[in-house]
DNA sequence: CTCCCTGCAAATAGTTTGCACAATA
DNA sequence: TATTGTGCAAACTATTTGCAGGGAG
């Protein structure tokens, strides 16, 4: 994501462009899936100009202009990750905390199913599902 | 779920019965899905022999020797529901807010899935999938 | 009579908010 | 220069823990 593209977000949003706001965006990135601390330790890794309630102000800020999105790992702590790869949701082993990408393609005949037999549209992309590898690596 | 059945599955793993423990119980089937707070609550209708964190502590048991289950139907709290009905996963609108329990056997070829092509047992039961109605009550 | 369990209060983790100042557009 | 955004400290919500007394077995 480049400047470019957050500032025309914001902007369409009445938002402004901060440093802050460039920086946490750039963590999200570099880190993949980060809780909102970890997002704070990366960007005091370069520089010292960031607060934690600064943090939780611009993690929900990016992703109301869904430049970023969230999902629960563990039962404390929500963990970002930027949009732009693939859509993904996530699947844990309880054992070996392992934590697999899912593609939601492999979601598309359940969620078909949530759809036609409940009338429910699913946000497969949010989904984290607990459970236990056949075989832990 | 007796008290007969309680004290057996708690003395199998060294555990008492207590007048806590058998209110607890009973408030979760009484409530369907509760939360910590509402369990309290509930509780204290009857009897004011009861503190939060026993409420904590009871529940925790009460899922250690599998009367009771946990699910996540919001980001912040949790509910806890008896084990006994069929079994079954949670979908949640985020406009509506309906909590719909659906049987388990709809993701079962979701589940299948995710067994053979990536070697994840997935535990379903504990499953919460948020998204919207196609059309809200 | 032993050890588990509970109540109470305090500690902890994660998150949110009020306010004055700073910085963007 | 008009707002919007930030830092700071304090408040808040949910949960956990230490400890001393109480009760189940």
């Amino acid at each position: 994501m480049t400047s470019d593209g957050l500032r025309s977000r914001l902007k369409a949003e009445g938002l402004r462009l901060t440093p802050q706001r460039e920086l946490v965006l750039a963590a999200v990135d570099r880190l993949g899936h980060a809780t909102p601390e970890e997002v704070l330790a990366e960007v005091r890794q370069s520089s010292e100009s960031l607060n934690l309630s600064t943090v939780y102000r611009t993690l929900d800020v990016l992703e109301h202009v869904g430049l970023i999105r969230h999902a629960h790992l563990s039962d404390r702590v929500a963990t970002y990750h930027s949009v732009g790869g693939p859509e993904h949701f996530h699947a844990i082993c309880r054992k070996c905390e392992r934590v697999r990408s899912v593609d939601v393609s492999v979601a598309a005949d359940f969620a078909d199913r949530l759809r036609t037999e409940l009338g429910f549209v699913a946000d497969v992309g949010h989904l984290t599902i607990f459970g236990e590898c056949e075989v832990c690596e």
